[in-house]
DNA sequence: AAATCTATAATTAGCTA
DNA sequence: ATAGCTAATTATAGATT
């Protein structure tokens, strides 16, 4: 019988076994992918979707693992996520507008590539601002404990349960 | 000294160690993308670039090890196909639309949150296809050629070596 | 569901060829 | 530079709380 440490390559049948192997796994493979990049001075580019469409990313982890490398590297592709300052009040509008008006073309050079750019750093800002009302609302409703606002990784317990549960 | 394992977890200095660290480990990172995917059902988009700006990425990955699973997963190429229930957004220009005729109030009522859970989702979709293309751009500059799976992990010397000796 | 524990499996650093 | 080798380190499956 399967020892412990030891996996057959294939689907993982069970949902509970399947969620917990996905969770450790996808640290594990996170951590490799930082200390990759850290140690061999490479450019690494890692999304890991589960099943339900919840998106994992290698940004979350520079951020985890900055502290122990002095945080020297920059946070690959992202620079711009410090496009407005914490204190700023986000018109969640305005950025919507200005996603509107791009349109990217399908050439494949370089333009395309900076106004890509720009296109991904105004949906990365909506989204944040979106998920961050979001979460205000629920937080009211549910009788307002924790309004963290910005979770990342670590706790969506309910949003992740409900997720897998579409499973 | 350091025995054997073992390592420090920073900017490894000597180049020919790098070079070599590199590439196992690149493959060590491919293979646990790749079980990850296969045991769990999750989406995996992995892109590496060696200090030079050559691209690796996983469609190579999910080449060399279909044969071991029987082949089932897609490659990464559609993502998005089961995160909508509603319309189905099948290009980028489209899903910019959507997003564009939405407009949030600012009652935070439960309709609202509806809304801006509708708009995440829009969002996120938005986001992953403009990651996407643009790195399919990018991997099309840097790679002089190598785009999705062209050639895989294993000989390209000379040009490899020229890479690293830029370094 | 998340954290911890532990036995086992898997990865890998440094060699050698 | 790539491929094996082996010792040592890591990762992790399964159980427990």
């Amino acid at each position: 019988m399967a020892r412990r440490g030891r996996v057959e390559l294939r689907r993982i049948e069970d949902r509970v076994s399947r969620q917990v192997r996905f969770s450790k796994r996808r640290s594990g493979l996170f951590k490799k992918a930082f200390e990759l990049s850290l140690l061999c001075d490479a450019e690494v580019a890692l999304l890991v979707f589960s099943p339900a469409g919840k998106l994992y990313d290698i940004e979350d982890t520079y951020n985890r693992y900055q502290q122990f490398s002095g945080a020297e590297r920059n946070t690959n592709g992202d620079q711009n996520s410090n496009d407005y300052k914490d204190g700023a009040p986000q018109d969640l509008q305005s950025t919507l507008r200005k996603i509107a008006s791009c349109s990217p073309k399908n050439n494949a050079d370089e333009s395309d590539a900076n106004e890509l750019e720009k296109l991904e750093s105004l949906l990365r800002t909506a989204l944040r601002d979106t998920r961050s009302r979001k979460m205000q609302i629920l937080a009211k409703q549910n009788g307002g404990g924790s309004t963290s606002g910005q979770r990342s990784n670590g706790a969506a317990s309910q949003e992740e349960a409900r997720a897998w549960a579409e499973d």
